[in-house]
DNA sequence: ATGCACCCTGTAGCAACTACAGGGTCAAGA
DNA sequence: TCTTGACCCTGTAGTTGCTACAGGGTGCAT
């Protein structure tokens, strides 16, 4: 299949795919005698992978040792164990966070009560670490 | 003070305020005889005022605007509070989005049982977004 | 033959910094 | 006086993960 075929059967933008092999997260296809890339089944998968592996929110070179691993069948799978066992610790982590941030965000936003910018909390709330209630 | 004070003042990175000033973010301080920046209180409280919104996760641009407003203290402060209001619905979306794809970690990495990578199910469900439990 | 959709390469842009390289300045100690 | 070290300056390039052109070539239908 061409790219753009590719494309629309993964949801990837083309650019990205080309983007993808520059980087070497996908190998280089078969051309065409246009020059064309020509694309077979093995690497719709390799793409739907990268594809939602990024949407889980890894990052590419998270992405580039799990294939090794997958490209590797024999190898021990305890490292892919490791990589999205961090990744689910840093999504936790930045969960917590955000959280936090949500809770100062909905304080400050709650003391608005409008009138001129002189007398606005948020603002203010901004300009004044010392009054949030949490760490952030 | 010179930048380095205002650095340590502030928790800012020296290069950050020089990037601040830079994209206009920050005015252009006086300069000393030797060409040093010297940075009065109104600049530390201008940059405790960037340094904090960013922790809260303003973009840039967002924080020019709300700088804007708090420059001109007779203005109608509603524009703060929406941008705010708008900033903490985004905040609200991504807690969503991240609880979702914790979940959906959760659920993988709980699979593997160790092994080799041929069976390995973190693999496995990485390649096949058709088992995951919910969208992401 | 002439549109039009598609493909190619290469480069530059985005956010919000961060990290140099290659130089100048200043105060303290030997 | 000299030198060491901490600090400061400008300007440019790198980071992540794409995205958006510019300027061209290809393939098929009308």
């Amino acid at each position: 299949m061409k790219i753009g075929e590719l494309s629309r059967a993964t949801g990837t933008n083309i650019e990205t795919i080309r983007y993808y092999e520059r980087i070497g997260l996908l190998p280089a296809p078969h051309r065409t005698a246009a020059n064309y890339r020509s694309y077979g089944d093995p690497h719709r998968a390799r793409l739907t992978f990268v594809r939602h592996s990024r949407d889980l929110g890894f990052t590419i070179e998270e992405i580039r040792s799990l294939l090794d691993l997958s490209d590797d069948p024999a190898r021990d799978c305890s490292e892919a164990d490791r990589i999205a066992s961090r990744h689910l610790a840093q999504v936790e982590d930045k969960i917590a966070q955000l959280t936090l941030l949500r809770d100062e965000l909905t304080r400050i936003v709650g003391c608005c009560r409008g009138g001129v910018a002189a007398d606005c909390r948020v603002i203010e709330a901004l300009g004044d670490h010392g009054s949030c209630a949490g760490a952030h």
